[in-house]
DNA sequence: GATGAATGAGGCTTCATTCAT
DNA sequence: AATGAATGAAGCCTCATTCAT
């Protein structure tokens, strides 16, 4: 049921493939995923019955554009982690940018329950959603040491408040959309930032705490 | 609270409307609005004729559960504005509780391009959602007044704000999801609060800018 | 499942039964016999339930109908007879006029081929359908003796003709409806007359001919 | 002689097509233009998605019958003026004979006044009817000149009577409505033959007259 | 391998009939 | 007895998936 692809594509498959899922993260973003699959066929510029040949159903769709998205925010953030020498502002980096990253960051909202569960048992997303995590968690703790971050959040905190602020940014036209985040935005990292005021109820938050 | 429907019920119809309602407005916080029309009724506990002679399509059940929670989010609103002594407070207690308060806020993201345009279009749902605006207008100028709330937020931002917050809630069982509004939401109104850190980017919204 | 009411109804009873019989009949003549009965009811000015109360289903409406237009067409058929000196002229009276006759020439042509074998097992139907046809029969027989109806027809072939005429004026106008009809009745009148071409293919056909 | 559909099909979408034309044709016959879509694919040997596939609703299916009722009409109608030498036979034939005729002449009473409208609109049924309006002029004008056929009547009092006595066919076993049309178009062309009786009340009927 | 046609299950809606008021 | 609300079977149409070309 995974769509890791088991054997090398010729490259004309190869390149079905590849504009198959682009245009499926493209269409999930603008109407979720559940757009008819010749809708999509139709974005992507082939056939249905080629859309079949490489992902067996629905599911399978949604779990090679998942993978995909978590693979290039996992990318992303890595980069962010090397390039920016402050680690709030990697952070903050990781959290922003490509589509994909709005999509991954999206995810928990996007599914019906039983395509969720799908999900959550693909061996290979939990490795890359793995992966992710341990990569933000380091950027998380490295901005609560250098003081920047307050301390008690956690990474889950962060996490499902970027998710949120994405989330806003649907069914808005593009030049609202992202107004509303710049300033929704710069509240929310306001109330991130260290401060001395009471802690918040409860204990920090992993990613975890929020999916399951 | 809810819009009265135009002519007088008699008393078995009248229940079987509001037991409709009350289903729908349950199932759209649930699973959405598109759920299909036999599961509504078959939650309401009668037939689907029965919903059918109550609203003759979907976009009709729609329009009364939009009416049905606005209003409902108005009285409260109304209601804390007149008990809570501090303004900062009426006006969180105005953007949480109730079922339908929580539909309310959701609203703009919940539905179909459509549909959203038959909302936008339907007399009773404008007047509902214009005082609706006027009243939080209101508990939003009271709070910057007395110095909570931060001067440079609109009603859109601190709305926009508490949408995404409840939005945050949903597909998570229900202890965990107010674990995580708790957690999310004090880091939020941290951020809303008065303070004298950098002004926001752009001008203070108006609900009407994230709307339209 | 004969529509005749087994006891003397109450005055109003009756008169909500006449007003529905009446309204069915005006009904089935513009729109034919399958509109909704709660339309039907409407036009009646009652409630479905009175409806139903009176006819247990469509057949049973439907058989009232038909025995009300088949019983009218047959006192005026009998009243042409008496009145007019000429056949040829009482045969004429007889086949137009009333909504009633209309619909009753129009009968074999308007119910769905179920309904028409409950309306042909209906005994009292039967019987008034015979003495219809024994009138007509002995109007056509009267016209050909006085020589204006050309000796090679049948009551068959006359009642069809004229069945045609009135269903040629369904779906116009009122006034467009009328004139058409005056014009190809003329023209069937014409081809009617007694005459010394060729004679007809086949022998006379009778009323059973053309409707078993 | 079917309006062609705008692009190439394949071979056997096209053997489909056909096939659901042909079925709605004989089913519009038999049983009006409103029998469940279901019934129709199973009468062609395909399933309702099929259906669907080539026409988008039961509108565009009716619509695909009429041209192909009226294109064949045309086609009749004017192999007729060619092959016989006399105007009178030849306008007898293009009013008789296959069952796309019997329907073409048909259609106006077929269907519901909103179906009638989308007919009207669509322009490929305007210019084949436009076509066959005109040839069937040419036809009784030549009769008329030939003096076969009487010079009070026009194409509109023609057409409309056939229309009749097809529609007299309906309902009945075929041998009986065989045998019924053969008398009753004969006493409607001995009205229809040139004669010196009274002249017909109001001006000949153009085509136009009897359908808008 | 690619294509797009065919299939049929499932959701939406209407309306004949039954039943509570 | 009259009313009009409730029911659910049946028709319409869409779309996920399969299969012939």
């Amino acid at each position: 049921m995974t769509a890791l692809p088991p054997v090398r594509l010729r490259a004309d498959a190869r390149r079905n493939r590849d504009k198959i899922v682009a245009a499926a993260v493209h269409a999930f973003t603008e109407d979720g995923p559940y757009l008819p699959m010749e809708e999509i066929a139709r974005l992507a510029g082939v056939g249905v019955g080629t859309l079949y040949r490489h992902f067996p159903d629905r599911d399978a769709l949604i779990m090679a554009v998942v993978q995909d998205s978590l693979g290039t925010m996992l990318a992303r953030a890595r980069a962010a982690a090397v390039d920016e020498p402050c680690a709030w502002d990697a952070l903050i980096r990781s959290m922003s940018g490509s589509p994909e990253i709005r999509l991954a960051l999206r995810l928990p909202n996007l599914f019906q329950p039983a395509t969720t569960e799908v999900i959550r048992a693909d061996p290979e997303i939990r490795r890359i959603r793995g992966e992710l995590m341990a990569q933000i968690d380091t950027l998380v703790q490295a901005a609560q040491q250098e003081g920047t971050l307050r301390a008690d959040v956690g990474t889950g905190d962060v996490v499902h408040l970027f998710s949120l602020l994405l989330q806003g940014m649907q069914k808005m036209p593009r030049e609202v959309g992202e107004a509303v985040y710049e300033r929704s935005c710069a509240i929310v990292l306001d109330g991130l930032r260290t401060r001395r005021g009471p802690l918040l109820p409860g204990g920090p938050l992993t990613l975890r705490d929020i999916t399951e």
